[in-house]
DNA sequence: AACGACATCAACCGCTCTGAC
DNA sequence: TGTCAGAGCGGTTGATGTCGT
C-alpha cells in the first residue's frame, strides 16, 4: 500500500504557473507567511495546486532575490568544487551562491557544466586512447592494480601530512585513471576508503610532529600538490562554540592524475576561488544537514560516466562520514566527526 | 519556410527526514 | 516508542526554445 498522496490529484492544477496565480501566491505570502503549513496554503489562497507546488514556485521564482541564469565563472567554480566534495546536495551548494536555487543550480549542472567536463574527458580518452595500445593497457592496468595494492597498504600506515605520503608511489598514473574510471572503479574506491581510513586513524601520535593546533577542531594544512584550492572546499565543520573552521583534507591526494581538465576547470583562477570561498562555512549547520539529509542513495553511481566520478570521490567520503555520525547521534559536531577527517580535539 | 535534433529549464514525482502527538 | 503528516530534497520529465539543415 503507497503513501496517501499530499493533495487531490484530479482537483489539482498542473503545468506552467500562470501570472495570476503567481500574483496570487506572492501576495499571501508576503502579508502572512506561509503559515508553516505549505498543504493548506492553496486552499486557504483559493489556488487549485498542489502545496508542494506553491512552495516550489515560492522558493525557486517568487520569493525576492533569486537571481535566473547567467553564472559566472566564480560560480562555475564553486559549484563544481562543492559537487567533488559533497556531490549533488543541491540544496547545500545552493547555500554557498546567494540568490540561487538548488533547482537552478541542479539544471545548470545537467545542462552545461557536466557536459563541459565530459566534453573535455572524452576528447582527453580519445588522445589516451590513440597513444596506448590495448595490450600496453591491460599492463599498465595490471602493474597499477599492482602499485594500488601497494599504495594503498602504505597509506594506511603512513599519515597523510607526513612527508612520506608525499612521495609514495603513485597508484595513478596518466593513463591510469582511464583504466580506473572506467574499468576498476572498484579498485580506485579502494583507494580512496583506504585513504579515508588513513585519515580517519591517523590522527594519534602523527600529529604531534605537525604544528600545534590552537582551535579545538583544526587539521593541519596539506601539501597542496593537485587541488591547491579545492581541497581547502571539501567540508568545513565549526567548533562547538566558536564556529572557527578548519582546514579540510586532502582527498585528492593519489590523484594528481585526476581527469586534467577537470583540474584546469576546477584549479583555473584558484586565486579567484579562494577569494569567492573565503568565508565560505559550512558550519555546524550546514553539516548537520548533511548528515541528517544523508540517504543513502548517494552511494548509487549515476547513469553518465560523469556519475562514475561521483561515486569515486563523493561515495566514500559521504558516505562513510555519515556511517560515522550515525554512530553519534544528535546535532553537535563532535569528536567523532572530528576524528573522521584528522582533527584533534583539545 | 519547414522540419528535426538538441538544449534548456520549470515543474512534477517519489523518496527520506523531521517533529508532533 | 511508534505512527503520521508535512517539509525538503534530488532525480526525472516534458514543454518550449534554439539551432542547423
Amino acid at each position: 500500500m503507497g503513501r496517501a498522496p499530499c493533495c487531490d490529484k484530479a482537483n489539482v492544477k498542473k503545468g506552467p504557473w500562470s501570472p495570476e496565480e503567481d500574483a496570487k501566491l506572492k501576495a499571501y505570502i508576503e502579508h502572512h507567511g506561509t503559515g508553516g503549513n505549505w498543504i493548506a496554503l492553496p486552499q486557504k489562497i483559493g489556488l487549485k495546486r498542489c502545496g508542494k507546488s506553491c512552495r516550489l514556485r515560492w522558493l525557486n521564482y517568487l520569493r525576492p532575490n533569486i537571481k535566473h541564469g547567467g553564472f559566472s565563472e566564480e560560480e562555475d567554480n564553486i559549484i563544481c568544487s562543492l559537487y567533488v566534495s559533497i556531490g549533488s546536495r543541491w540544496s547545500i551548494i545552493a547555500a554557498q551562491l546567494p540568490g540561487r536555487t538548488d533547482n537552478d543550480i541542479k539544471n545548470y549542472w545537467n545542462t552545461r557544466l557536466k557536459k563541459k567536463l565530459l566534453g573535455k574527458q572524452r576528447k582527453e580518452q580519445q588522445i589516451q586512447a590513440r597513444r596506448v595500445s590495448n595490450n600496453q593497457q591491460k599492463q599498465d592496468v595490471k602493474r597499477e592494480t599492482e602499485n594500488l595494492i601497494a599504495a594503498s597498504e602504505v597509506i594506511n600506515q603512513v599519515p597523510y601530512w607526513s612527508a612520506e605520503y608525499s612521495s609514495l608511489p603513485l597508484p595513478v598514473t596518466d593513463v591510469s585513471f582511464q583504466h580506473y574510471s572506467l574499468n576498476n572503479q572498484t579498485s580506485l574506491r579502494n583507494l580512496m576508503v583506504n585513504k579515508l581510513e588513513g585519515i580517519r586513524f591517523s590522527n594519534d601520535h602523527h600529529q604531534q610532529q605537525q604544528q600545534p593546533y590552537t582551535n579545538a577542531c583544526e587539521i593541519p594544512s596539506l601539501p597542496n600538490q593537485v587541488f591547491p584550492t579545492m581541497v581547502n572546499h571539501v567540508a568545513v565543520v565549526s567548533d562547538e562554540n566558536n564556529s572557527v573552521p578548519y582546514q579540510p583534507s586532502n582527498i585528492f591526494q593519489g590523484f594528481e592524475n585526476f581527469p586534467s581538465d577537470f583540474c584546469e576547470l576546477v584549479c583555473v583562477n584558484s586565486q579567484e576561488m579562494d577569494r569567492s570561498m573565503e568565508g565560505f562555512n559550512y558550519g555546524r549547520e550546514s553539516m548537520d544537514v548533511m548528515s541528517n539529509g544523508g540517504s543513502t542513495n548517494t552511494t548509487s553511481t549515476e547513469s553518465t560516466s560523469w556519475g562514475d566520478m561521483n561515486s569515486l570521490v563523493y561515495s566514500p567520503l559521504v558516505s562513510d562520514y555519515e556511517g560515522c555520525r550515525q554512530g553519534n547521534p544528535g546535532n553537535v559536531v563532535g569528536f567523532e566527526e572530528c576524528n573522521y577527517f584528522g582533527m584533534q580535539m583539545q
